[in-house]
DNA sequence: ATGGGCATGATAGCAATACTATCGTAAACG
DNA sequence: CGTTTACGATAGTATTGCTATCATGCCCAT
């Protein structure tokens, strides 16, 4: 099995986390450490106690702890685009193709891993806690600017150029797709936390089925002419 | 023209903000400020110089500041309750009803204000790049337990209350709702900050237009029988 | 093999943050 | 008139976020 590697945006690192054991460590502890204790509580001390390591050795692959969530987030969006590529490889009609990608996005496929890529499953929970929180900040224009949200907007490109295609005067495919995109992220939270905001079920082992089945109702309706 | 006054969740402060004169500049001040550094950099500190008070005195009335965001962030919610309440009472169908609701989540009125009350526009902003932040943490289950979200999602029922209303059969009204809340969120700072996620655009001068727009196609044509 | 570069570990230090505690005073309240 | 109370003033502590310095041990080129 090859191993999964994405070119992450270069501004995003000092030296490249890939290179070495070491930058290996950082990257699969702090996805389990900001699992465990939140963004806001993850600290590079804590990190790089984790690790054996020291905080200086940690500030010398990332600049500070935010540079690193978007290192993550950045690798799962590459990730997630990938595997668009690869469901929908053999799909011509372009319903059959966002079909396919819906279901990419919402289920993970992890388990075969041969454990020694980043932890996906674990990853994708840390999209769906921390995600907004890249965006959401006083830094946001100036972090466009770098391209950081690219290997996003991309994915998300993708999927509204599905819309278009399924009908070409829809007029706010980049909207809708985007609004998706937050709706798949949330709703699983939603279920887990605050049910009475979502009428999934979380723990009866089909929730992203019933997302998706809302997804794709909401979706196909929405863009009928 | 009567102040607005709403009785927040009492877990959230210590001493009542409103009681004060004190605790009103606490209020009038930190919407100002979490608004000018985004809620990541403000500090009691740094709002305690701000009102010449100290940061003692500030935490004599909230525990810390993330209990201050959820204070400020309930009152706009029971606020948008209450605006729902005075544009809905003279309709009767539903329909009409939701459209009235709508309209009030997106368009903000505050100009008449009499300036003594919250500044509205700048809370509004607040919420719309802060709001996520008060239950993507770990802490979410207490806070729930508490009751701090109780005012998001009193005005998550009532819209999807009547969304039941228009169409009995609909599966999935508290989950559109919460779509449409978080959409009618993002939609305006993706446009601001991140265009090629939307299609409305910035500075037209009817940017909520487009989304109401938006908004009604999609709930309307997502629970059409 | 040998000397230079380079990644890391070790340690220190500093300014800011997130609090907590104590004390005096002045107004408010009964 | 005495007492509560709200507030300001000051101090202090642990943690965070980050920078700097130095020694060591490894690899690579000569």
């Amino acid at each position: 099995m090859p191993i999964l590697q994405f070119s992450v945006n270069q501004t995003l690192y000092l030296r490249n986390p890939n290179d070495s054991v070491l930058g290996r460590k950082i990257i699969s502890e702090s996805i389990r450490l900001i699992n465990q204790l939140g963004f806001e509580h993850f600290t590079f001390k804590k990190l790089a106690r984790a690790i054996g390591s020291t905080e200086a050795s940690v500030y010398r692959y990332f600049e500070n702890k935010h540079r690193l969530l978007l290192y993550l987030i950045d690798w799962y969006w590459l990730w997630m685009d990938y595997r668009f590529e690869v469901v929908t490889q053999n799909l011509k009609e372009p319903k059959e193709r966002l079909n396919a990608c819906l279901k990419a996005l919402l289920t993970d496929d992890s388990p075969g891993a041969n454990g020694h890529e980043p932890n996906l499953r674990a990853l994708k929970n840390l999209v769906m806690a921390e995600f907004e929180k890249t965006y959401l900040t006083k830094h946001v224009d100036q972090d466009n600017r770098e391209g950081v949200f690219l290997p996003y907007k991309t994915v998300c490109k993708k999927l509204a150029a599905l819309i278009r295609e399924i009908n070409p005067s829809f007029p706010f495919p980049h909207t809708l797709i985007s609004t998706v995109m937050l709706t798949a992220n949330h709703q699983l939270f939603y279920a887990e936390h605050l049910p009475s905001l979502t009428d999934i079920k979380a723990h009866t082992g089909h929730s992203d089925t019933q997302l998706e089945c809302f997804l794709q109702l909401m979706i196909y309706k929405t863009i009928e002419p």
